[in-house]
DNA sequence: TTTGATGTTGATAATTAATATCAATACCAT
DNA sequence: ATGGTATTGATATTAATTATCAACATCAAA
């Protein structure tokens, strides 16, 4: 696991950007590091408290923003639901399954939709830049 | 277009539902059913005041849900922005290239990505219900 | 047609998640 | 060590969605 470089990563952009480093902010980096795929703000907020009960929910926030700003996390929303984090350093582009009964995510990937994709992009003289590809219904427990 | 036949599609299923017909719930169809694509609650409601004055927000609301219920419109959710509706009936099923400058959406159908989305569900154990594939990038005119 | 049980409306309140505010504090270049 | 300033944490605000409820409208049955 490259968790060693994405933290080089995280405080070589907090360096560049001039901004600081402060026990919470690696606190925060590091639960997000080591915690499971797909997390909420809440999630990590709770998991934090364990181990520093005076850590602020908003601080958690905006530091869960500022590893998106850095490329080290992307937002996705599902649903009406709340926002989920997940890791991005390491982890391939994937798409996701996602299960309507007990809403597990399975990460999945497919080049040659990827490469249509593309293509279906360039037939409308679009220059696309990311997409989103969510499919839902039921997976192998659920069903 | 088969505009009459989605108004069928309505009042069967609130009769079918045991619920009632009223004068705004008819409007709410038929501003729904004439208005543009990709429309929010805030549209709606702002078109619908201009011929009913007395018209309220969360009514819209309500019927925009039931038409959801019904199979005749579609909730989609672009990033953190509002909920949008768009018709159902009568339009095939596509995915969406968005812009990300002019906010633009653009309609698309692939079929051979479509398989391939099923095949990879089967892959996966998973039963696929339905789906969303959002392209993001640059339009013709905004790159 | 009248009636009455009950679904609907519209105004407003409640809820929820994301973000802004700000005084106190912590960081770090000098 | 210190001072300028970024950060924190508590709280307020914003924004969208959904819930509440009294007044009203609908429609099946009489």
């Amino acid at each position: 696991m490259g968790a060693g470089k994405a933290r080089e990563i995280f405080f070589a952009y907090i360096k560049d950007k001039g901004l600081r480093n402060t026990k919470q902010r690696e606190e925060i980096l590091d639960a997000f590091l080591s915690a499971g795929k797909h997390i909420t703000v809440d999630d990590l907020y709770n998991i934090l408290k364990k181990t520093d009960q005076a850590i602020g929910y908003a601080t958690v926030h905006r530091n869960l923003k500022l590893m998106c700003e850095c490329g080290l996390a992307d937002e996705i929303k599902v649903g009406s639901n709340k926002t989920r984090f997940e890791q991005k350093y390491g982890h391939e582009h994937h798409d996701h399954l996602i299960c309507l009964k007990c809403g597990r995510f399975i990460e999945v990937h497919d080049d040659k939709i990827e490469r249509l994709q593309e293509k279906l992009s360039e037939a409308n003289d679009f220059v696309a830049q990311r997409h989103k590809l969510e499919i839902y219904g039921l997976c192998k427990k659920c069903r």
